[in-house]
DNA sequence: GATTCTATGTACGCCACCGTACTGATAATT
DNA sequence: AATTATCAGTACGGTGGCGTACATAGAATC
């Protein structure tokens, strides 16, 4: 069963740690301007090289930041849960970037104009500095699965990739296909049916048709390359809760 | 031959650009503060999860910021040269990171207490509007690093990387062992040899004993991976000057 | 219930790259 | 000049993962 160091399935409140984390004098600044979304699989949060003109909070979704090879193919560079925020680049200043963000596990979250969100950040109080402090969560994210990308096997990958997806969403199970997980991992579709066979077999994960339950999660972490526990690490330092 | 699209080699003032690109109001207020340094080959700005006390404004050294797995193989995530800087989370607030920052061609640079930079970014100008832009310049290769050390090949990586170290000391002539090559590429240093002969042969490169010199850049262009030319854009488009 | 779609299992040849190890060549040191 | 250290060339078996293709089995649709 999966257990939060932070906030307990049961007792889940599912709210955005960024926007939770401000000071209501803060909060009521952008209160007026938040709306709720339903993030539904598959919607692409922001297109590469598109303007980002709005930027999303999850609360329960899990979004994948991906890079597009000119031959198409995908892989995913980071992974948004509800510690943090798609549209870095807003208040970073680029506008824009040349990854794409797209919905893996649908659910809610808040949106925000991006920029009623950089008038905010460029008061300098809480925001800015929670941003900041994501900012570099997600950018050790990033560098860590370059070096993974490079020195770790399939299945080691695909454990780590589990368990961050877990993190994100805070459930046992995800809808997730394999072809999907291919695409992220940066593989083969059918490079994710034996190393997704293999986990199965140890009994750590049980899969149909597009659902995973992760059963063991100690087994699984156990499985994982180091990266999973690296950034798990960072995210709770950096953040004070827990991600992957 | 080398040539920069920014600041030709002949003309060249070896500043950092960071520094070059802020107002003379701001940059009296770091002037008092800041050191010249020579950067040796093989210094570490430093060392993963050690505070980070100093950030470094190369001037024509190039650093390479390196992941460090358990078992002792590194890769690089990112470079650095006199575009940017060395120490970025000492403005995003986490004083330290898994990573480390390495001097791998060496040459000048200037250097500054952190915590001088800190509060000078906290004002809220042109140096935070510019460390930002520079924060995703970065972001954004590494990112594609990522992507690319999934997809493309050691002979692609090569000469993108030797693109890259080019531009970052803006010089033809580059003092690189196919050992520590390897060491950044994440791979094998026979699988260097490989690629570097292939490269030497086609007429790109040439090399004796930890000097590489690049002889067709258009050549090694059209043989590099297209990480490069994207990562190249990006960084001309939000920093106004060529680096890859 | 029959059909169509979608997700997964599996197979086979292929190749880029690995791990390792040894050799030769060029510099640095004595 | 002799020795030592460093750097590059090469080889060889092994393998993880690729590209492709086809088969099967649940789910959805008619």
């Amino acid at each position: 069963m999966y257990t939060s160091l932070a906030m307990p399935k049961s007792t889940l409140k599912p709210i955005n740690q960024l926007l939770a984390a401000l000071p209501d004098s803060e909060y009521k600044r952008l209160e007026p301007h938040l709306e709720k979304v339903s993030l539904k699989r598959g919607q692409i949060l922001h297109e590469a090289y598109d303007k980002i003109e709005y930027v999303y909070f999850p609360s329960r979704a899990m979004i994948s930041l991906v890079s597009i090879m000119e031959d198409g193919s995908t892989t995913e560079i980071g992974l948004v849960g509800n510690e943090g925020m798609v549209g870095l680049p807003v208040v970073l200043g680029g506008d824009f970037t040349p990854s794409r963000a797209i919905v893996q596990v649908e659910d809610g979250g808040m949106r925000l104009k991006g920029d009623i969100l950089k008038r905010e950040f460029l008061r300098g109080e809480v925001l800015q500095k929670r941003i900041l402090l994501y900012t570099q969560a997600i950018f050790t994210q990033v560098s860590q699965s370059a070096a993974c990308n490079r020195q770790h096997t399939i299945e080691e990958r695909l454990a780590r990739w589990l368990l961050s997806v877990q993190d994100c969403v805070m459930a046992d199970e995800l809808p997730l296909t394999q072809e999907f997980i291919a695409n992220m991992l940066g593989t083969r579709r059918a490079g994710v049916t034996i190393a997704a066979s293999t986990l199965q077999q140890a009994g750590m994960i049980r899969y149909t048709r597009g659902k995973i339950t992760i059963l063991n999660q100690e087994h699984l972490e156990a499985t994982a390359c180091e990266c999973y526990r690296l950034v798990q690490n960072e995210f709770i330092r950096l953040l004070g809760s827990r991600r992957g």
